[in-house]
DNA sequence: GATCATAAAGCGAATGCTCGTTCTTGACGA
DNA sequence: TCGTCAAGAACGAGCATTCGCTTTATGATC
C-alpha cells in the first residue's frame, strides 16, 4: 500500500477547505469557480475532486463548519453563570475571539443565503437554531427567576429576539469589519438592563 | 407592439421585475439563470433584454428597490409619536403589512449576501442604513431625553442594536414564514422597556 | 375610415464562453 | 511492482447574451 498518512490526508482536506472559505467569504459560493479555489489551494483539479466529490460538498462543508462556530459560541456563553446582561453584552466580542471574524461574518451571510435553497443545509441551520434557541429559553427563564428580567417577556419569543440582535450583529460586522463588539454590547446591554437588575421583580 | 404608450413600456418592465423577483427570492441570484426568469415572464430573451440590458441590472434594480421598501418601514414608523417601546414592538409587524412578506424577506437575506460582493449595490445599502442608522439615532436622542431610554446608552451604538434586531426578524422570517412578528415584536419590547418608561431618568 | 408605410417590440435559434467535472497519464512511496 | 496520489488537458453542459427576422400598433395618406 504505497500511501500517505491519514495525517496528511487530513491535512490536505483542511488545507482546500480553507482556501475554499478564503474564497467563498471573498467572492460567495456561486461566484467563486472551483478554479479559484484549486488556485487558492495550489493543487490540481484531480487532487481536489480526489477529496470533495464536488462543489456542493464544499459549500456544505464550509457553512456547516460556519455554523459550527457560531453556535459553539453561544452555547458556551449560555453555560456560564454570569448575568444575563453580561452574557448579551459579551456574545459579540465573544464572537471576534474565534479570530478571522471578517472571513467567518461573511461565511455566515453567505451560508443564510444559501440555506433558503439548499434543503441539507436548511436542516442543518435549523437544528442548530433549535438548539441555540432552547438554551437561550431556558437561560431566559431563570433570569426571570432571578428577577434579571420582566416575567411578562414569553421566554421562547424573548429567545428569537437575543438571537436575533447577535444575527444583526454579524450581518453589520460582514459589512464593516470596524464594527466594535464593545460598543455593540455595550448598548445592547443598557437597552435590555437599563439599571442593572430591575427591582421588585423576584418571584422568589 | 411598436411605438406604445409610456405606461406599456412601464408595465412591461414591472411585469419582467416582479417575475425576476419571484425566481431570485425562490433559488437566489445565482441558482436563477436568465432563461428561469424570461419563462416566468412568459416572453422571449430578446423581449427581456430590450428592457434591461444584462442580468447585473436586474439583480440591481430587485436588490435596490427591496432596500427602499425597508428602509421606508423604519423611517416612516420612527417619524411617528409613539413612544420608543411601541415603535420597536411595532416594527416587524410593519414590516409584514408590506405584502408579499415570505418574497421580501427572502430577497433581502440575498441581497445582504451579495452586497458583499458587488460594489455599487453595497454603495447603495450603505447609503440607506446611514439614513435609518441616523433617523434611529435621533429618535433615540429623543426618547432618552423623555425618560424612556436609560440616558447612559450610546445613541449612535444604541440604533445598531435596534437595527441588528430588525435583520434579526428578517432572517429568522426569511427561514420561517410562521414566524409571529407579534410575537417578537412584544418580547423586543419587554426586553428593552420591561415596565413601560423607567421612572426617574427624565432629563427635563 | 380603410389602406399603407414605418419603426418599435418581440421572437428564438444561434453563439461563444465559462464552468464543473472527468479521465488519461505519470510519479512516487511502500 | 503495485496501488495511490497528483496533474492538467479535455469535455460537455449550461449559461448569458446577440442578432436577424417577423409581427404589429401607430400615424399618415387618400
Amino acid at each position: 500500500m504505497p500511501r500517505v498518512s491519514a495525517e496528511y490526508l487530513a491535512a490536505r482536506r483542511e488545507e482546500i477547505l480553507d482556501a475554499a472559505a478564503r474564497r467563498f467569504a471573498a467572492d460567495g459560493f456561486h461566484r467563486t469557480s472551483m478554479q479559484d479555489i484549486i488556485d487558492e489551494a495550489g493543487l490540481s483539479p484531480g487532487a481536489v475532486y480526489r477529496y470533495f466529490r464536488a462543489k456542493d460538498e464544499l459549500i456544505e462543508s464550509i457553512s456547516v463548519e460556519a455554523m459550527g462556530h457560531i453556535e459553539s459560541v453561544v452555547s458556551g456563553g449560555i453555560d456560564g453563570e454570569e448575568p444575563l446582561a453580561d452574557l448579551i453584552a459579551g456574545l459579540p466580542a465573544a464572537f471576534d475571539a474565534l479570530g478571522r471574524t471578517d472571513e467567518r461574518a461573511r461565511l455566515a451571510v453567505q451560508t443564510w443565503g444559501e440555506a433558503l435553497r439548499n434543503p441539507p443545509l436548511a436542516e442543518a441551520l435549523a437544528a442548530r437554531l433549535a438548539n441555540v434557541r432552547s438554551a437561550l429559553r431556558d437561560r431566559i427563564a431563570t433570569a426571570q427567576r432571578a428577577g434579571e428580567v420582566d416575567p411578562a417577556a414569553d421566554p421562547d419569543d424573548a429567545a428569537k429576539v437575543l438571537l436575533g440582535l447577535l444575527q444583526g450583529y454579524l450581518l453589520q460586522k460582514a459589512w464593516d469589519p470596524d464594527l466594535d463588539p464593545a460598543d455593540f454590547g455595550r448598548a445592547a446591554r443598557v437597552l435590555i438592563a437599563p439599571r442593572q437588575a430591575m427591582p421588585g421583580h423576584s418571584i422568589d
